[in-house]
Parts: structure tokens; sequence; C-alpha cells
DNA sequence: TGTACATCAGTGAACGCGCGTTCACTGATGTAC
DNA sequence: TGTACATCAGTGAACGCGCGTTCACTGATGTAC
């Protein structure tokens, strides 16, 4: 099923216009499904917010949910590739304990209120479908992967280093989809926040230990 | 909007077969609610579910939003009485440590796929609605007002106090839900089962210190 | 306990709308010479 | 660069279904005497 997910060429081309046009369906469909929850929304409204007659969309997609699929796999692949850059720009200076890590390394993860919205509901979504778990944990493992080199760098500039990177990476991972939820339901609150960034360093502490024989 | 909240009747009576039917619509349709998703799910799919006709629906409920935020209500309320329940069950033997404590305390805190489903996309609703949103808040005060007894007394035991309830309470309900999602992710890794206990322990180490002028 | 009546709770048919999906079409884009 | 043709990409109308919502109704439950 779902022969529309890439190209309709033999050789694989994808014209511009086309391109531009799923770019516009995808941008439509992320402030759509956060609005009204993807459930509740209609091929209808994404067309209507991207501008276009819902044949183009049946032109470009199969279905919402192939579309859902391309928009969080897209979105995702954007963030992981945000939040390197930002780590690479991290500098080190003034980097004297792990509180100061923590306080650099938070701000290049935006919780950012549409994106979980769409997120939280891929994620109900996924575990109604082993295939969209797979595609969940791979991304999970993408995100590790691509953050645990500056973290373990950061760390190892104030003499620590990080016994076990999954266990790590894991946890992290759990304080902050379980905290950046708090956040967003209580934005005003300032505390909640505060204690979002005490409990990532409580946790950067408790899996990193003093490396032995160090200045 | 919404009338048929509560009682039909001036002395707020509730008939037992209005009751019943409330009750066969609720558990209807937190089954559906998880199977297909509650944007996706349709009125006459809970009905059918429940063995009843739409009218009966309409009767008892004036949308299904209402009956998410009942269910929801109900499920949650139950949730936190179980679990108050398994707390108070358990013995204090052989709580020697705080690992010990957490091996003690998580199973009393099942994570269901089912409701999993359910409560993601609620929060999901609810970060779109001011009102839930306050809803939802008030209920994990509930959870930690409930919980926070138990836990302090089975440190107390192993000599340790928890300085700040609120912030041990917010950062285990970060880590039971960061960790949940990853355990219903991969049900057969039992490795993130041990981690969710790994890091809860962690937490709750780093959150309580050693009680001075104690034998 | 029995009867007559009142009210309640769920039935099921009816209406209409919004949307998914299809498809012949046309203007846009690309290609060959 | 220009022209002729081929293919592509999105249009918009059409069809039909499933569902939300209403409402007159009937059997069930409750009450008064």
């Amino acid at each position: 099923m779902a022969k529309p997910t890439q190209a309709a060429e033999p050789g694989g081309r994808v014209s511009k216009r086309r391109t531009e046009t799923r770019r516009r369906l995808l941008d439509a469909a992320e402030l759509v499904f956060a609005e009204e929850g993807f459930g509740r929304s209609t091929v209808e409204q994404v067309c209507a917010r991207a501008g276009f007659t819902r044949g183009a969309f049946y032109s470009n997609f199969a279905s919402l949910d192939e579309l859902f699929l391309a928009m969080w796999e897209q979105r995702s692949g954007d963030l992981v590739t945000a939040m390197r850059t930002a780590f690479e720009n991290i500098g080190s200076a003034d980097v004297t304990d792990v509180r100061s890590i923590v306080e650099r390394l938070l701000p290049a993860i935006p919780v950012d209120d549409v994106w979980y919205r769409v997120s939280a509901e891929f994620t109900a979504h996924a575990l109604r479908n082993p295939g969209l778990r797979r595609v969940m944990t791979a991304r999970e493992d993408a995100i590790v992967r691509a953050a645990a080199p500056f973290v373990e760098a950061l760390l190892a500039r104030i003499g620590r280093e990080v016994p076990d990177r999954t266990a790590l990476g894991q946890a992290l991972i759990a304080v902050h989809d379980g905290t950046a939820v708090q956040c967003l339901m209580e934005p005003d609150n300032p505390a909640v926040r505060q204690r979002r960034a005490d409990l990532a360093t409580h946790v950067m502490t408790a899996y990193s230990t003093e490396s032995k024989g160090q200045s």
C-alpha cells in the first residue's frame, strides 16, 4: 500500500514543485494536528491550511497516517540536527561542575508546545503499531548517539566519565520526556523548570563517576 | 453546555440503571479509545461496544469530550486508590537500602498499555485546554500527597529523610512517565525495565539525605 | 400486596453534513530537435 | 532560442458512506394510595 510515499518517476526524480507541495502539506499538518489532535484532523483541513485541494493530498500521500509518519520523521530528524548544531556551538568555558553543564545543554533542547502535542500523539499512535514502535526506538537511539559525545566531552572537562552510555542516555531521555510535559502543563511556574534542571543535574551526576588518574 | 454530566433529577438522585449504563459506556470507551485513539473514536463505536444505541449516549453525556474527561477522572482516581492500597500492604521487612524500597514500591505502580495510550492522549488533549490542564495538575498533586507518606516512612526506616517533598514527588512522576513509555515501547527488553528501577533508585537517593542523630 | 399513574431511560428511525476517495480534466513543467 | 509534443501535478466536481444529533416513542422503574 501507499505508493506516493516518495517519487512518482522511475528515475527517482522528484520535481521541485512536488517537493514544495509536500513541504507545505507537512507544515500545515503539524499545525492542524497540534490544534485539533491527529485523530480529529481531516485531509480537508490539512489541504485547506496548505492552500491545496484534496486531490493534491492524494497525489502525494496515500493516507493521513502516512503523512503523519513522514511529518514526524522529518521533524524529529530536524530536531536531532538542530540539537547537534547547538551542542557544537557550546563553548566549554566556565564549565566547572555538572550543574553548569546542564545549564548549557538544556537550552539546546527546546520544549515546544506544538511539537510536544504532536509527538505525544505519535507516541500513543506508535504504541498501537509495532512498525512505528521500531521507528521510535530507532530515533531514540539516534538521539543518544548524537548527544553522547558532547555530554561526555563536557563531563570529561570536569574530570568525570560515563561508565554506561546507554543507561545515561535512556535516563536523560526519560527525564526530558517526563519533565517537558510538566513544564508545558504549568508554563508560568518557574519552579517547575528549575526542578527540571535540578533533576537533570542529579541524574547526570549519578550516572558519571570521577575519573581516576587525573589532574 | 453539557447538562447530563451528573443527575437528571432535582434531588440529585441517580437511578441504579443509569449508573450501570454510565459505567458500561465508560468501560467501553476506555477500550475503544485505546484501540482507535480518542480522536478516531466515534460515539457509534463506543455505544456498539457497550451494547447501546446512540440515544443512550446522549442521554448520559453531552459529547465525547465530556465522556473522555469523566473516564479519565474515574480511572486516574481508581489508580490513586489502588496505589495507596498497595502501598499500605507493603511490609517494611527486609528494607535495608534505597534499592530495596524501590523494588517494593515499583510493582505497586503498574505500567499498563491500555491506560498509557489513553492517558498519553488525554495529556495531549489537556495541553489544548486550560481547564483540563488544571485538572491534570490537580491529579498530580493528589498522587504526590497519596504516595509521599509511604515513601517517606520507608526512607525513614533506613535512616533517610526527604528535605523537599514536592521536588521528590515531581521528580519521581517525571521518571515514571518517562520510563513507562520506554518500557511499553520495548516490552520484551528486560534491560529497559531494569534501568527504570535503577533510575528511580538514583533519584530517590539524590532527593533524600541521611538523618542526623539516628541509631 | 395490588393497582393506577407518572416519570425516566434507552430505542431506533430520520435527517443532513462533512469528509474520504476517485477521476476526467487542464494548466505547468520538462524535453527533443 | 523557438516550437511541438509528452508527461506531470494539482483541480474540482461527483459519489456515497458513516456518523452526529434529534426526537417521538415505548418499555422499565418508581410512587401514591
